[in-house]
DNA sequence: GTAACTGCAAAATATTTGCATCCTT
DNA sequence: AAGGATGCAAATATTTTGCAGTTAC
């Protein structure tokens, strides 16, 4: 996906760089969202924790990932879909955080439903977030 | 209202002190949800920080505020309704951040619709999050 | 070569913890 | 009087900013 990353970063006018490059990789890797703290850990000092910063950033920004609202005092962040253009997200989907294993997922295929709002209230965007068990947890131990 | 916060206290076996009624006034007071600066703010000085980090963790642990998802990394509180007991929230409703005036809206009458989630995922809570323009700000300058 | 990006240092901010003192019951 | 709650000081942790050196194009 070496070119798939290339190709993302050329999109958004953004240079390829090491540590870029390696951000983004981390979070086609990964099942669920990450964290700051979760990336930092993932790359163990190859690069700065300001330039971790800096990169979601630049990142959220730019409409490659968007945030995901928690319930604590830390951002989570999930890839966007295709279509997510700068400052215009379009990731209308419900997230599902597992009280078990503290992983976000991104649930694609579940809708925000509609929901009819007061009188006088105009809603731009709207985010579901559901906790509980998820399938890994729920599933009784599998392995041998 | 003086008694009906001391009631809440009392009924949660925690002693009724200052900082306490104070705080639990200003979240009856609001119209919206509060974050931690917000009751900073509020109080000037009256009492320490440390005091509000350690009354607002009561009051969520007690189930006297519950907290609310946000995509920046604070925590917004908010007064639960009634029944909610400790561990044991019921605060189903959906919440709605105003983008003009920044206030968090409770919508008690706006229930959080069941979603179907896919196979192995068991819901225990959700939380939806709507923002947008609130009433007070749509409506065309209303003041003389 | 130039503009953009990174790393380092340091400042600013936010949160947690321990302990002595004060207040509620 | 006893236990819990607060305030203060200090330790940690998190985030932001400025600047010089490095890298991508």
């Amino acid at each position: 996906m070496k070119s798939e990353i290339n190709e993302i970063l050329k999109r958004n006018e953004l240079s390829v760089t090491a540590s870029r490059t390696a951000i983004l990789e981390m979070f086609q890797k990964s099942s669920g969202a990450l964290a700051h703290a979760d990336i930092e850990k993932q790359s163990s000092d190859k690069f700065d924790r300001v330039t971790i910063y800096r990169t979601l950033q630049t990142f959220v920004e730019k409409g490659i990932i968007h945030n995901i609202p928690t319930t604590d005092n830390s951002i989570l962040y999930a890839l966007c879909k295709d279509d997510c253009t700068q400052g215009h997200h379009h990731d209308n989907h419900a997230h599902f955080i597992c009280d078990e294993c503290d992983v976000t997922y991104c649930l694609e295929h579940v809708a925000i439903p509609e929901v009819s709002l007061p009188e006088g209230f105009n809603k731009i965007r709207s985010d579901i977030v559901l906790s509980g068990i998820c399938k890994n947890c729920s599933q009784p131990l599998k392995k041998p």
